[in-house]
DNA sequence: CGTGGGCTTGATAGTCCTCAAGTCGGGTGG
DNA sequence: CCACCCGACTTGAGGACTATCAAGCCCACG
């Protein structure tokens, strides 16, 4: 891992600072750069024609963002900040120079993309089969877990910097019906959201309504 | 490309042949092998707590199966044989070695993993932002188009073994909902299903209801 | 103090689901 | 060869869930 690091080094360019709701890539762009996330959240998404857009992904501290379009060449999708966002820019090249000599830095790399395929097919999974409750349910228990995995964190205060609209975008819903269920929830006692943390006040019960199933 | 198909032919097993309808991989199974589809069809799914499953892709005839699993230890999805399966076998160690040997061939693996996830992504936008019409339409064309890459295909009889049921689990309706958004569709001479075959009768009006983006 | 964006809330309508019964075709056993 | 049977497909009526549209609220910001 020694000449990894050189090899990351080498190609790792200047960072970048962006507010919130600001376009990180757009679709369509040629994969010639890497963006790995220093601080604050991303997410990617499709428009869909209709004016219509499904974000796919949210992107959080540590994050690659720009792989696919590394290796297929082009990016199918867009990237926004979600807040304000601090990246540091790699050379797309480093991918390629990966595969040629540095096979466990490619194989994480490869990791890295097949974790991020695994969520979407979660995703998919909890629209295609759950109503609002339960798809709101899985976003936040997916996004709670995503962190907790990393650092210490509060369940009664989690990071949530996804406003309404982006859960809506997110989960296939409209604003305002997330808006009625996240009271239901609330009203509940199973979590809620405020000023951008999300309390988890029971997890067993959020986990069940997310379909048990605890990734 | 050479010591590429020696390393490919020294991995490959036997083949295996399936009927329709049954387990070809279980979620959960530890990766130690992957399989390359010879004929028929098979798609990969997810249950989900309530009883319900989602279908994530089908796979056709080319397409490889199980590379998920190869690359992160384990898969996070089943994958059943949706027609009659002629499947060969590869031993999954074949993805460690071509990250350590040989570059190109790890590099196309990866191809083939990105674009499976392109395919999800836009398959969750078809669910996130469309209504049945969108998503049958979306789902005809996407078919259509991957088999017409490879063949010459005849969009009055393009192979369709895609059930009602599985229509529904794939777009996140219900068989008897399929079903009626189906006439619509036949009624209004936009395509059909019939005896497995799909007709598309008005492919740019096939392609504007799913959304007008060609992929 | 005005403004704008995000949040809330209500009433109404539409899409889609649920449940159930009935049809059709192919395969099986007598 | 025919009766039977099963799975897949159809179709209908009622109801649940969610979208739509619109208005009002609240706070941060200029």
């Amino acid at each position: 891992t020694r000449s990894e690091e050189q090899l990351v080094e080498a190609l790792t360019g200047r960072s970048l600072s962006l507010p919130s709701n600001r376009v990180l890539i757009d679709k369509g762009e040629v994969g010639v750069v890497l963006y790995r996330i220093v601080s604050g959240w991303a997410y990617r998404y499709r428009s869909s024609g209709n004016g219509c857009r499904q974000i796919l992904d949210f992107l959080l501290p540590g994050e690659i963002v720009g792989l696919q379009a590394a290796v297929l060449g082009v990016l199918d999708h867009s990237v926004h900040s979600l807040t304000a966002l601090h990246v540091s820019i790699l050379d797309a090249r480093i991918v390629g120079e990966a595969f040629r000599s540095e096979p466990n830095l490619a194989m994480r790399l490869s990791r890295h993309a097949a974790a991020e395929a695994c969520r979407v097919d979660e995703l998919l999974t909890a629209i295609g089969c759950f109503d609002a409750v339960g798809r709101i349910a899985f976003l936040m228990l997916s996004v709670y877990e995503r962190q907790a995995g990393r650092d210490e964190i509060d369940p009664l205060a989690c990071p949530f910097p996804v406003r309404r609209q982006h859960l809506a975008d997110a989960l296939g819903l409209t604003g305002a019906h997330i808006n009625r269920t996240l009271n239901r929830l609330r009203e509940e006692g199973v979590a809620s959201i405020n000023n951008q943390l999300l309390s988890i006040r029971d997890l067993s019960r959020l986990t069940e309504l997310a379909g048990g199933a605890a990734p």
